[in-house]
DNA sequence: ATACTTTCTTAACCCAAGTCAATGAATAGG
DNA sequence: CCTATTCATTGACTTGGGTTAAGAAAGTAT
């Protein structure tokens, strides 16, 4: 199998890496196989990992009256960095796979040692968590400034894959709508594109 | 003048300080005031500080077509660290003053120096920026799933004060809505007061 | 005070999203 | 293959926000 070459081109993004670098991250990095609906955290758990989506595509939610309030989807190379994994909190959201995944956990020591023995990816590691502040920032003002059917282009235009690989009422979940919402928003953008 | 002791207590919040902490607070700091619509921070700069307010409001907002876009407000006690700080890059955003401020500035080097000499405070500075990071979060849930009226209802029952300090039109932009359904609500919500 | 600017409110109209309910389409399980 | 469930669409209706335009109220300056 050669599933460990995903984390070593997941850092060939970013980096060149020598040998003894690839040998070290294929020995050093644990990859597992998850079936679809697999959960990665519960709500109230604490994370002891953290993820790098390889394969697949992973849902983060939380209930409110047992409904599911989709926050974020992370599929091919998306990083997830749990805030319980970070404060060793009991966690706010579910984490679960919404088709079969292959993913990269990792541990706080693991890293650590990785880091320690290659410090020249300190400032990748540090690049990654800016990169992902700054998207969770620009969601935001989209989401503000944006009515739903121009987040919903947006998504389009940005990810398009997702409205592919993910049923429509957890889209129209994350763009904060209901799904008949969204089924007329589809049913508007597609008439206007024909008679403009 | 006695501005100093603003940071003392903000300290003093979490941690108690030894005479020598305080004295060093003191000598280290500086504190800065502001007039009316001074600008802490402009589109396109780069921040060569961070900010604690200790007296005042400040609005963070950009600007789309002319109009600007608040995303937060910041007063007593609040820290802001501008992403642009934290990552070198040019502001997104601009942060200028509402009132006149009393703010408190740090520089990187200061507090390197502050932290190599009182390692404890270390942990206080993680735990701010992660309340920091978790509010942001609970702010988009909520604007994700709560209509503008009930949005108005929580900014009313979490920060009453700001509603009273900073002008009605700049609450409905950071509201993500038009001043005048920011009044409509406040009137509906006034008439359902009366008679339940 | 007066004049001027800024801020807030109201009204009228339109339209998009919410809601409830029914029907189709697609999928999964046996 | 058929059935049962889940998912997507559509319709009728209500509601609440956007928009435009006007005017009232509050704050500033002269």
């Amino acid at each position: 199998m050669d599933t460990e070459n995903f984390l070593v081109d997941y850092f060939s993004q970013y980096i060149t890496l020598s040998e003894e670098e690839v040998q070290l991250i294929k020995n050093e990095d644990i990859i597992r196989k998850y079936e679809k609906n697999d959960i990665l955290l519960r709500e109230g758990q604490i994370a002891k990992e953290c993820f790098l989506v390889l394969k697949g595509c992973v849902k983060r939610y939380y209930l409110e009256d047992g409904e599911e309030r989709i926050m974020e989807f992370y599929t091919e190379y998306d990083p997830i960095n749990p805030a319980s994994y970070v404060n060793k909190e009991p966690s706010e959201y579910y984490l679960s796979c919404l088709e079969p995944c292959i993913i990269s956990t990792g541990t706080e020591e693991r890293t650590q040692r990785f880091l320690q023995k290659f410090p020249r990816f300190i400032p990748i590691f540090v690049k990654i968590g800016d990169s992902l502040s700054a998207k969770k920032q620009m969601f935001l003002d989209d989401f503000k400034n944006l009515p739903p059917e121009d987040r919903y282009q947006k998504l389009l235009a940005t990810r398009p894959d997702l409205v592919n690989r993910v049923p429509q009422y957890m889209i129209a979940s994350y763009l904060g709508i209901q799904p008949e919402s969204l089924s007329r928003i589809r049913k508007r953008i597609w008439s206007n594109r024909k008679e403009p």
